[in-house]
DNA sequence: CATCGATATTCCCATTCGGATATATCGAGG
DNA sequence: CCTCGATATATCCGAATGGGAATATCGATG
């Protein structure tokens, strides 16, 4: 029929201040970190280079006060993972998509229903 | 003290359909038009080229079903307006940020506590 | 029918972004 | 001490983005 995108809230991103700010596709790559234990499969799954993935960790890592991502190289130990306040940071971005989804459905219903009317006509 | 940017939500970007979505810029940017009545003013006002503004306002028309911004060229009318759908595009997009930031308003603070304990200690 | 102001449209170019790739590094374990 | 897998890092390059500027177009008005 139609298109498979998301219809409704696409991009909600939250500044925190002046040289960090949380947004999906960090959200994602951090979900995926914690998810497989790498950065590099995370970038795989997100399809994504690993050079990008690297360069978000490392603004994830330095725009926040404390590390979100903890990597380590070496041994059979390597890997990464979130820290405590990754997991936080994570976990309540999670929860304010899942707001404002809320807080948004009836306008996003309207407005669709109004784009619906509009685009039917062909 | 520290930056002046704006610090909670920053971006929301709503999807309506596989080739169009409302976001801050675009929401923006017919506002300004509503209120200077010109594009290129609009543009001014927002830091933009020209260009770049015409840009959107095509997208903004050619996204929707129906056209959201209105211009016309020549004489002493010349100029353009939000078409009755651009405005209730808008007015739903500003509404819908408000709601949002309500909803979310304590998941921001909690996260901006959390950064600055963090961040505080240098 | 010339003027004027804003829209409409095109061309060229600097910058940015990110992919691809190659290489270096680390360190537990065989 | 060599291997292995994943992190860390630099270099090169193509695509996309968007600005600047030049030009064309429109049409009410005088």
């Amino acid at each position: 029929m139609h298109g498979n995108k998301t219809i409704g809230l696409s991009h909600l991103r939250i500044t925190l201040s002046d040289n960090f700010y949380i947004g999906p596709g960090r959200a994602d790559l951090m979900e995926l970190i914690a998810e497989t234990g790498s950065i590099s499969e995370a970038a795989k799954r997100m399809g994504m280079s690993y050079k990008r993935a690297w360069g978000l960790v490392q603004v994830l890592n330095e725009g926040f006060g404390a590390p979100l991502v903890e990597a380590s190289r070496g041994g059979s130990m390597q890997g990464a993972s979130l820290t405590a306040a990754g997991r936080e940071v994570l976990e309540r971005y999670r929860g304010m998509q899942e707001a404002t989804r809320k807080a948004i459905a009836r306008d996003v219903e309207a407005l669709g229903a109004l784009h619906g009317d509009m685009s039917e006509r062909k």
